[in-house]
DNA sequence: GCATCACATAAGCATAGACTTATGAGTCGT
DNA sequence: ACGACTCATAAGTCTATGCTTATGTGATGC
C-alpha cells in the first residue's frame, strides 16, 4: 500500500469514523452502520476500500462479517509523520502528555 | 482545518514531494517545480493547497515567494494518528520507558 | 518605457471517487 | 423448501479535483 492510497483511504470522514468505532471494538457490517445516514452498498464499499488499505480485517462468521482495526496498516502513515517530527521542538512533550493520559 | 482536509491535501502525491523538498531548505515556486513534468500553473495552485491548510509558509521577496514548512500544521494529523497508537503495544511501552529514564 | 521574469488567477476539460438503486450469493430459522 | 436476512457486486449518476492553456499582476533590468 502506497502512502498516497493510504492518505486517500484515510481522507473518507465516513471511513475515518468507521475506524473509530472499530478502535472501540469488533463489529459487524450492520452494526457499524447504524449512525451513518449511508446506504447498505456505500458502508459495503468503504470496507473493502478499508480492507483494500490494509486498514481493517474481516473474520467471517455464518452470514456475518465482523471488522476489526489492523493497526499495523497505519505504518506507513507513521513513517511518513516521523519524517517532520524533527520539526516538532515539543515533540517529547507532546508525547509524555499522551503517555500521562493513557496512564489515567 | 479539519482532518478530513489534512488528509486530501496529503493525499496527492506532488503536494508531499513539494513537503519533502521543503523540509531539506526553503525554496522558491520555481526551485520546487523542477524535477517535477508539471506546469508552472498547477505548482502555483498545489502550493496555495499547501498554503491553504497551514502546511506551508510564504515569505514575499520582490517577484519571488519563499516557500517553507510550516510543521505545527501536521498536529492535527498527529492528534489524529496518536488515537491508534494505543494499538501499538510494543512501541508505546518503549516510548514509555524511554520518557520515564528521561524524568530521571 | 518596455520587455522579461516570477507567480497567481480564470476557465475549461477529463478522470476519479462516493453515492444511489437493483441484483446476486450465501446463510439461517421455521 | 422457502422466505428473511447479511453482505457483496454491478451499473449509472453526480461532484470534486488535478490538469491544461490563456491571461493578469507586479517586480526587475536595460
Amino acid at each position: 500500500m502506497s502512502e498516497t492510497d493510504i492518505f486517500k483511504v484515510l481522507a473518507d470522514p465516513t471511513r475515518r469514523a468507521v475506524l473509530e468505532k472499530l478502535a472501540a471494538a469488533e463489529m459487524t457490517a450492520t452494526e457499524l452502520r447504524d449512525g451513518f445516514a449511508i446506504s447498505q452498498p456505500a458502508m459495503s464499499q468503504h470496507l473493502a476500500v478499508l480492507r483494500g488499505a490494509g486498514l481493517i480485517s474481516e473474520r467471517r462468521e455464518g452470514r456475518y462479517a465482523h471488522y476489526r482495526v489492523a493497526p499495523e496498516g497505519l505504518a506507513p502513515l507513521h513513517q511518513w509523520l516521523a519524517k517532520y517530527e524533527a520539526f516538532w521542538p515539543s515533540r517529547i512533550d507532546n508525547l509524555r502528555d499522551l503517555l500521562r493520559e493513557m496512564d489515567q
